[in-house]
DNA sequence: AGGCTCTATGTTGTTAACAGTTAACAATAT
DNA sequence: ATATTGTTAACTGTTAACAACATAGAGCCT
């Protein structure tokens, strides 16, 4: 019988146990909730009733609130509750000043570190990307660009400045004006992605921070222009 | 690891309760523990023991280290409990890599923002600081510098960023190799400080994000040095 | 009707107890 | 002596109950 892939799928399950508290699976199954829409910008969160929906006590529930209370997704009220948060058109765009000044950095250490495979890699998510714009596949595109945006951070090295790109990103989705490119803009990012890859092809360094810098400011015009 | 003496103000807030809640009161007194090093890196942080000492239950201090958790102070290990976050070298060197993209941001937004006024303040701030580094008051220089730096934030204008900024700060604490600014080097230190207010004065954003950028990396510089 | 107090109800804040896990140590076998 | 196996104590994970608070609505007064 099969003994090893038995046993493997048990030590895969001990560790997803040891890993997995009810906190940080709420936790997740929340921030999900946040993400999707399924809870929108102002809600209240009822512990109670999402205790009982997951079939679990309040107290994981209020400790996965307070994560989420960092995280800039749910502003918690004494004596009243969680909330949702909601995000000011003002909040947004010092949220993308923020991302700005952190994909500008992304740009700099790419230039730094970027093995010649890796900038490979990113010319081929071009080339699939301005395939995708071709053909209006709006959500092979969108997909496309967040592993564009995922490959640079991670040849960036910096474990810090990925995490807190991840929150503000995260953040953002709060902020909900027909939040995703718009068609026909299609074209006119990815030209912008080509002119980043232009200038980490030649390894310069403040061209790369410039023009991801320029892609961002042009990425919150098409998102505020769009309303 | 066991002062009494830092968590006696916090005993006493605790005692005038329903103004906050006991989770966020227990925070702030652990993140001060952690900043001052009464906690230091690698402790780990008893639930049960904390409760009792600060005379409540486990339940409020969960939520606290929960919040640190995603602020970067504490590391949760499932069936383990909180240890104080440890921070190696390549660790505070990312955080550092953020900050200075952070700080030259401040340095932008200030160049289109900050009023005369605010100029004519900070312009105080290094003429004290200069007097201080004359006498080697250390204390007045390690305080008016964070004046200068909180005075700079608040001029940018961009509450998202301050909040960065600051858990920035706040984690770099747990790298503490003689982590103040030494002797010696505050006439430097204000130096650059008087470069980055040539900059804003003559309203150059460019020069006051690369000024600024420089005044970080020199500040790592040093504190690398002093080993 | 308008405004007020006061009760009723639901929700959160807090606690204490229980269950499960870990880690250190003693006991046993090799 | 070393390694392995009980055994125990301490701690965390989770739950459920209780206390405090907030809000909505009934009743009352003018």
């Amino acid at each position: 019988m099969k003994k090893e892939s038995g046993s493997v799928s048990a030590l895969e399950r001990i560790g997803q146990r040891r890993s997995n508290t009810l906190t940080s699976i709420a936790k997740e199954a929340i921030e999900e909730m946040i993400v999707t829409g399924e809870l929108s910008a102002g809600d209240r969160i009822n512990e109670s009733a999402l205790a009982t929906r997951f079939n679990i006590s309040r107290g994981p529930i209020r400790e996965a609130c307070r994560s989420l209370e960092h995280a800039g997704l749910v502003r918690n009220v004494a004596n009243q509750g969680a909330y949702v948060r909601e995000m000011q058109l003002d909040e947004a765009r010092d949220l993308y000043e923020v991302r700005q000044a952190l994909t500008a950095l992304v740009g700099q250490l790419l230039v730094e570190k970027a093995s010649d495979a890796l900038i490979e890699e990113l010319d081929r998510l071009v080339e699939q990307m301005e395939k995708a714009a071709d053909e209006d596949d709006l959500d092979s595109y969108y997909s496309l660009n967040l592993q564009f945006h995922d490959t640079m951070m991670a040849g960036a090295g910096n474990a810090s400045l990925a995490r807190y790109y991840d929150d503000i990103v995260k953040q953002l989705h709060l902020f909900r004006r027909r939040g995703l490119v718009q068609r026909g803009n299609l074209h006119a990012s990815n030209a912008e992605h080509r002119h980043i890859m232009e200038a980490l092809r030649q390894r310069d360094a403040t061209a790369a921070a410039e023009r991801l810098s320029d892609h961002v400011m042009a990425g919150w015009q098409r998102m505020i222009e769009a309303t």
